[in-house]
Formats: C-alpha cells, structure tokens, sequence
DNA sequence: GATTTTCTGGACCTTCCGGTCCACTGTGGT
DNA sequence: ACCACAGTGGACCGGAAGGTCCAGAAAATC
C-alpha cells in the first residue's frame, strides 16, 4: 500500500483524532462510527489505512499512546541521578496522570483489544522500557553512593511500576490521586533511608 | 418482588454460575447468553430476577466477586500483629492471586459497567475495606513497638493498596507474579527496618 | 381443589456496529 | 491529455447481543 503525502495526513489524523476522543471522553464503547465522525472520515478511509479493521487501527493508538506515557516523563525519567531529580519525575508522574484524569486510553484500548496477539506486546514493551529507565537511575544512584548498597535495583523498580499502576488505577476508580502519592512516596523514601 | 425457595435458589445460580465463568475464562466479551448457558437458565429467568438487566445482574457478580476478595484473605488479613502473621497474609495474597491467573472478574465487570452507578461504589467499598484492615495492622504493630513510630499507616496502607493493584494488573498482562511479590516485599520491608 | 402468583422456556424484535462494496474524485507520472 | 492508482463518501449487509413478550408448568395460598 503506497501512501501520498495527503494519505499519511489523513492516516495521522485518524490516529491522533482517536487517540484524543479516547483521552478527552474515556468512555468505554468506543466505536468506529465515532471515530470517523470525529476525524471527519468516512468508513472507506478507516479500512482503506487500516485493512485489517478495528484491531489494527486500535494497535497503532495504542502504540500512539504508549509513546506518549514516556515521553510525557521526559526529560525527567532519564536522568534520575539525584534526589532533586527524582522529585522532579515524582512529580512529573503525578501532575500527567492528574491531568489525564479518570480516563485511561491504554486502559480502554486495552480491554477492547482484549486477546489480540500483539495488544499485550505493547504494554509489555512499554513496561519493560519503563522499569529499565527506574533500573538504571537507582544503579547510578548506589554507585553514587547515594543509595545503599543491599537495595535491589530490580526488585526495587518492579515494585515503582507496580506502585504507579496501582496507583493509577485507583484515580481511575476514585478520582483522586492519594494512592499514586503514597505509593511513590512511600517508595522513594524506602530508597532514600 | 417475593422469591421462592426455589427462586432464591436460581437467583443464586445464575449469579454463582456467573462469577465461574468469569473466574475460569476471563474473557472480554460477557454474553447474558453464555450466561444463561452455563447457568443452564433462560434469558425469561434472567430478566425475571435481574428486571434491569445486564446492568443489575453484573452488579449483584461483582459484589459477589468483591466479597470474595476479602473473605480470600481471611483470617491473616484481620489480625496483622506480628511479622510472621505480614508474612503468612503476603504469601496468601500472592496464592490467591497466581491462582487466579491472567482472568480477573472483578476487572472485566468495571469495564462491562462501565460507569453504571454503583459500580464504582462497589470497588470503593471494597478498597476502603482493605485498606482499613492494613491500617489497623500497622498501627498495631507500631502501638507494640515493632514498627518505628515515625511511618504513617494512612500512606503506608494506600501505598501498599496501590502496590498490590497494580501487581495484579502486571499479572495480568504478563502472567507473572513477580511485581506482586516486589511491591509486597519492598513495601512490608520499609514497614520492617 | 381452585385460584392466584411465581417460575421457566424460548421465539421474536430492535438496535448497534464492524465490515463490505462500489461509484466517484483527486492527483501524480509520462 | 491521458491513465492508473490512491483517496473519499456513503449505502448497504449480516451477525451479535440486550431486551420484550407470552404461553405453559409449578408452587403457594386459601
């Protein structure tokens, strides 16, 4: 399939106008019906980028969307190398998932993608790039001295992931954005002793 | 509307039925007709007991489920008052967990409802419950000088809430318990040092 | 035993939604 | 100027799923 110039602006703005509505509403049925009127497409359009329908269009949201989770901490995640900067990614986590609200578009795409082969590849992928970005900091914060040296820098990082997940869950569940505080908090502060 | 014996009976097979599917499959997509044939019932039985549908019957499941993740921890989760008693209660949350695998009911029923009032208020409850219980945990562990008195069982407790969530949200798009474990060990160790 | 109420079964309806199809338009290359 | 192919619009289809309805069986009440 050879893209003009004008295909790959109506492609981009299918995706980035799916990726909004999902942000903006968060509602659960999300439906190509909206999406087209959304992005002022017509059906034709949808299954002319994206042949494969519904599934691959949402995969290249989520995808979409699972770059923005990162690139929305920067520069901030990639260079946790002092306690200053580790509040300042603190933070960053805090306000973007604030901002974002109740609604969660990698969540909704994710139930609506349900057991599609590649839909879990893509949170795992971007799990895995997150827990090694924690990784690396606190291995650059022991070797600094900063942090002691019996803290396990795995373990220590699956446990922040799970902390933001979970806590993220709950302001999804509750609004509020206590429990993704205390979680990363409560962690940061067991590094830091 | 006055039940039966018998009626109360199929009421209660239709909901525990319900909850296995659930529990075994995992499934995204919940049909009232798979349902009704596992249940071995009819869609004339399911609106008869559950006049509001879908709606009604999923919430009935998901208090249902939500009991369930409690009584699951019982008796370790109400009487935390020693380290081997953290200990014993970690090991049942971990157990309960892998056991239930990558299917989680209560995860498929808030995005079936959606936001459907009251569905919400059930995760709510169940969350403010739990939560209540590592509080209370930890302040007696504090009261009998085993934890250092300057931790905050309000934090500590959501922040291991949030660990927790988000561990089983691991679990289900990798299907390994291990950030479940980190995010339980590291946070039971701050508690402990 | 009669009658009223509850229980059960399943045919049927309606809506929604993903997906198909085809005709038409624009555009870029020669 | 022509032509091939990408881009666009929207009518239409088929199946799935929630919900309605009613007739008949079973059970409770008197």
């Amino acid at each position: 399939m050879a893209l003009t110039a004008k295909g790959q602006a109506t492609r981009r703005r299918i995706i980035e106008g799916a990726a909004a509505y999902l942000r903006s509403d968060g509602a659960g049925g999300v439906t190509l019906d909206d999406i087209r009127a959304i992005t002022g497409t017509s059906k034709g359009q949808i299954f002319h980028y994206f042949p494969d329908g519904k599934d691959e269009l949402f995969l290249a949201v989520a995808r979409f969307e699972a770059d923005r989770v990162l690139s929305d901490q920067q520069p901030h995640l990639g260079a946790l190398t002092s306690w200053p900067a580790w509040e300042r990614w603190r933070d960053a986590v805090v306000a973007r998932y604030r901002a974002q609200g109740r609604s969660c578009p990698l969540g909704v795409l994710m139930n609506e993608l349900g057991g599609t082969p590649g839909a879990q590849e893509v949170v795992s992928a971007l799990v895995d790039q997150w827990q090694a970005h924690l990784r690396d900091g606190i291995a650059e914060m022991r070797q600094a001295g900063l942090v002691r040296s019996e803290v396990d820098a795995d373990r220590t990082s699956a446990a922040l992931i799970a902390g933001i997940q979970g806590g993220v869950q709950m302001l999804r569940s509750t609004g509020g954005v206590g429990h993704l505080e205390a979680a990363l908090d409560t962690l940061i502060d067991h590094l830091r002793r």
